[in-house]
DNA sequence: AATGAATGAGAATTCATTCAT
DNA sequence: AATGAATGAATTCTCATTCAT
């Protein structure tokens, strides 16, 4: 159970997001924030550090959820291959049902140089690091090819998803980001797979 | 032949390239880019519009550069499989000798929205059009997979090239662009060629 | 009683009035008048929406006690060429006791298109009605003719207290407004008194 | 016959008086006259000291052709209270029909400071002068009141003349400047006439 | 005499952050 | 813990004026 304090913060958080996400970082005031939280500007404050602190916290939360349902989405999954088509589309998945932080991640903090710096870029790095172990798996059972490196395998999944969701951000979400999910997978895995 | 006038656009260009590519659109002042181009920080106003229709300007003289550049680099290179690996290798090349540029384009500009509708994005859409033209070429010619669409297939160079010099960036530059280059070639290729 | 909020909204108030008074719109600093009143610049828009908005302030209280301490002085003056003779004086009086914002009144907002749309004018224009009361009060007790209209009537009263205001202004203030105040009276009932 | 020196500076301030009488002394700008003008901005300087210069420039020429039309209309007046009764509708008559005109003087100028130390202050000057002459010539005529002064009897009539024309500017010119133009005469009669 | 490119001073306004209550 | 009034730094843009050509 959450302590008093924990949930003010969550409030603010959640104010944090909408704010962020229907605008940009430079733009969304604090006083926005606040009134959208009902409570007092000092009071954010009282729960973070500055501005700045407030905008890396939002992702931190919504990532830690990204991971553990990741990993829940994996469950009964064993050959790596069936764990990184599961990969791409829940990757797809989550950010297509969560574009106010896709906004705030893919546009704007993923971008900044503080970010990677931040608390949240480590549970990034966790998640990428797992994506990582996967493929190294997937090498040594066979299944992916070993003549090129694991970072080169990883860039090319990420890139590709990173890509797309960017794209579709900027025309404004206007088409259904999982389309051609199949063509997505057919071509990672044709550049990947052992042959 | 410049005229007067063109030259000092340009060196105003030039300057705000520089500026811009060490910090981004908020931080950079017009105060500081009109002392490097030894000029009255009015005289920009003589030039341009404001603030972002200077902004907006350095990218399109560079992407005219990069698209006549990247011609001149196909030049007697006539199968599309070849094409596409001077573009990997042209892009990030490009990308690698001009860091301030890729900089503002990658990490400011690509990410706003205001970009989407200014007169350089028409530039770059001209540029992914030319890539389109040569997968479909590569695909009439029976190199390129003919089983997923040409769409797909650009998502996948352009997603890994993007994601490889956003990643760089982040990093602040401390590795070389290129290095790997024959394993995002490999993969690529892996991925989109007809076997 | 008046509020803290009142009471600091008021301090600005004299503040710019006498900024203003010493000077004019355009000329008047933002930055002046947060240092007469002994507060920060930002301060300022906390009561106020923007320079405009507080220049259009300054009368609306002034001529509110205008209109109030006129009121007082009627009191106990029965008849109506008294109550004129009464108006003249004080228009003079107060104009001579509070220069500053005559000359903000007289030459630049009485003069400004957007004054007459503004909330200040309407208590001008609850002044000038109250002259004409005045006036016709005079015609149908007979002291008054009534050949000429009530509108011209005040006219000339108006005429001649803003045109000597105005004048003594541009000369800088140099002599007495009230000097020669029985001349101005007796040439103004000449004027309008009945035969 | 003009020289060509003297037509141009004509031009520059036909031109001046085109902009300042849409606009007002601040928001017009040098650049704009200059392009009504069809010269170069820098071209304006060659004629005029500075903004001031050629805005004071403007009612110089304007307030000649006033008073030696004036001087026209009163041509076979001989007596004193006839000459006034002209004064009264010739003042109306050429703000009536030079609005532009009214409005930079009424509204601009004669409001601002520096104009009392204007070349053009000297001929209205010169022409209040005329308007006291008059008057004197009434009073020793016997038809003008001499127990008031000349001042206080000029002030009556130019006060409610300029307030007339002042209150029709802000109201937008919507009606006929010169109607009750019979009462008007009455009111300042009565009020200065010898009993 | 005419040009017009270059100048640079000058001011309003915003908003994250603080701190007394 | 919560408040919200006060702060003040920081920057874009305008435009009258100059001066080299």
């Amino acid at each position: 159970m959450m302590s008093k304090k924990d949930l003010r913060r969550q409030q603010i958080i959640q104010a944090a997001a909408e704010v962020f996400g229907n605008s940009n970082f430079q733009n969304a005031s604090i006083s926005e924030i606040a009134q959208r939280a009902n409570i007092a500007e000092g009071t954010v404050y009282q729960y973070f550090k500055n501005k700045e602190d407030l905008f890396f916290s939002i992702p931190a939360q919504k990532t830690e959820e990204f991971c553990k349902e990741f990993n829940l989405h994996l469950q009964g999954i064993h050959d790596p291959v069936g764990k990184i088509r599961k990969l791409i589309w829940y990757y797809l998945y989550f950010f297509k049902t969560n574009p106010a932080y896709a906004r705030s991640l893919m546009l704007e903090m993923r971008v900044s140089r503080g970010f990677i710096r931040s608390e949240t870029y480590d549970k990034i790095k966790a998640f990428t690091k797992n994506v990582l172990d996967i493929i190294k798996e997937g090498q040594s059972e066979g299944q992916i090819r070993k003549d090129v490196g694991v970072y080169a395998i990883r860039e090319l999944i990420l890139g590709v998803l990173e890509y797309r969701v960017t794209r579709w951000l900027l025309k404004e979400e206007k088409y259904d980001l999982i389309q051609d999910y199949d063509e997505v997978c057919t071509l990672i895995f044709s550049g990947i797979k052992s042959s």
